[in-house]
DNA sequence: GAAAATTCTTGGAGCGCTCCAATTATTCGC
DNA sequence: GCGAATAATTGGAGCGCTCCAAGAATTTTC
């Protein structure tokens, strides 16, 4: 690849003049202007590099976004939640003029990922992943952690998960549901993990710390009404697993309601409930978490959690793109009743 | 910021041990490699900076996305359309282990954004704007177009555009429709263009060359029966713009099948139907075309013209991943013939 | 037509890093 | 204990560019 130095060598004139004829034209002679952009043309002179002008210059103008977990972007994309809150900081990087990078890593590559990315700054989704969130400091660039507060140091955007889990089951029980099954997030890739009551403590330990915070919730909610989590079973999967339903239906038949914890996983249910002819609200409830636009345009339409995913997308970019002093934001919750619950049957 | 140099002084060794220390850890004997971390963390000291090492070392392990026309990057999102392009974009980036930069440009800002994205390769989506496609020649890098066909020197991928819409206007006029009103994409942000029948070549001659082409099929098939393009009203609007229904049905009070060039706005259309008490397709016929996964969970379903939109992405980003000599590639089209379109009332 | 003012052009310094050949320190073998 | 082999460290060169002070060329002014 030919340099600055090359056409000016061709063109007869210095790299400076060649730099000004790319970036300054109105500082060089017309004529000579037009001898430098013929010998680039020659040489087949792409313009300058961008990487030999960002050593000098500096930002990247633009913001990472790396997904939750281990998952794939594609899986970000896909997901109806993925999807919303990368739509919100797309709007925030609209606004700024800003690149948005969808920063991919593996389990053995993340860290690596955050220490070369070129961005600006991060949105770490959702996670509270210790050496993540390490490295992100190490390398001295305004990030924000989605759906988990690290401490008043760092910046974290999160959704009241334990106000939304309280409503739901208090929602349940008041209709009278005391059968309940948990669909909780697996963190990785892989088959849903089934956890039978007497065994819930594995699950109340492992996965995300939006899962704690929920599944909190609805322990402190299934006390309120005698009951005990630990009497319930729990099952992760992978959102968008399309076998989350059939997992849930095969291992939990006396539950009157499925608790889940994103809309996506309540929608598999809802999917394998028509398959197997399962009236939903009539035999079992379903709850979904996240109020995604897909949870309204179910059969029945989904009650869920609803919170503001753009918006929370696009305050997280923000943050970045201010590079004001660390906040933690905690996003309000709401529940919204629609047509996948009812009173348990008989 | 501190610099290797800086961290070398602190720790009274070189810059190059320094480097070692965080590349080759294992080349440093373990008390001078402690005492360099020790140092590097006392001046806060992050990595070392990508920006140096890109110089040295080439790749940005990047593929560049850019919307078509001047859409912003959160409308590709928003859009059915460009969800699954980019998630196909996504899946081959996550195959290399490569980030995916959604690349934000307004109209006076793309023609820079290309010459200066850290990528090593673009996707442009649908676009076959001349300076746009100069501006990435000229930047030698590999890139590949979406929707149109620049010539065998460049990279495309398109889908049968003129295939689809004959196949659409025949399944209308062979129902017995006579009067189609055409819903078009337009480029740029902005209110409903309606071009009135005897008004119609502006709208034959603007916009995207997907148009183009598509039109081009409407009319041959519309001729087929007898009929003229020219008679027909054609609606220009912004794929997502929440009017184009009222729009369609405020001017084209006539149309028995109106005919939209993405299922987007074929879906406003029959949410404003719906909002009308109009009966689609008692009332009237309507169909989409990419078959987006939405299409399919309309009230009615949509009839559309499916192709295999994350396919596209995926290969659009395969081609920039692999370098390969330039393709051009033509994707196939299906009609689906579903519940939004039947014979015309009376 | 010479000095002053203006316009253009030059090339060194430096951005932070990696690479590598050369140098220095350490360990090994007998 | 000494030379050879091995391991660890160094620092210069260079990646492609921008910036800028200085110098050269041209134009203006009186």
């Amino acid at each position: 690849m030919p340099t600055l130095d090359d056409v000016g060598r061709a063109a007869g004139v210095s790299r400076g003049t060649v730099s000004n004829v790319f970036n300054r034209p109105e500082l060089v002679r017309p004529e000579l202007r037009e001898r430098v952009e013929a010998a680039a043309r020659a040489l087949g002179y792409g313009g300058p590099d961008p990487r030999g002008r960002l050593l000098k210059e500096g930002k990247f103008n633009a913001i990472g976004f790396m997904p939750p977990g281990a998952y794939p972007i594609a899986e970000v994309i896909r997901s109806p939640y993925g999807r919303e809150l990368v739509l919100g900081a797309a709007q925030a990087c609209d606004a700024a003029g800003a690149t948005l990078s969808l920063v991919n890593g593996t389990d053995d590559t993340r860290i690596a990922s955050i220490r070369e990315a070129l961005v600006d700054g991060f949105i770490l989704g959702h996670s509270a992943d210790i050496d993540l969130v390490s490295s992100a400091k190490r390398r001295r660039l305004p990030f924000v952690i989605v759906e988990s507060d690290a401490g008043p140091d760092v910046n974290s955007i999160r959704t009241d998960g334990r106000k939304g889990a309280l409503a739901v089951i208090r929602h349940l029980t008041g209709l009278g549901h005391r059968n309940f099954a948990i669909l909780s997030i697996r963190r990785t890739a892989g088959p849903a993990i089934v956890h039978m009551p007497g065994e819930t403590e594995r699950a109340l330990a492992s996965g995300f710390a939006l899962d704690h915070e929920r599944l909190g919730g609805f322990a402190d909610a299934l006390a309120e009404a005698g009951l005990s989590i630990g009497r319930m079973p729990i099952i992760e999967t992978t959102p968008g697993d399309p076998d989350a339903g059939a997992v849930v239906f095969d291992q939990c038949g006396d539950a009157t309601a499925i608790v889940a914890m994103s809309d996506w996983q309540a929608i598999t249910v809802l999917d394998e409930a028509l398959r197997r002819g399962i009236h939903v609200p009539g035999t079992v409830s379903v709850t979904g978490f996240d109020g995604t636009a897909e949870s309204a345009r179910t059969t029945p339409p989904l009650t869920t959690v609803a919170q503001d995913i753009v918006g929370k997308g696009r305050m997280a970019a923000e943050m970045i793109l201010a590079n004001a002093p660390p906040r933690q934001v905690v996003m309000p919750v709401e529940l919204v009743v629609r047509g996948s619950t009812a009173r348990p049957h008989r």
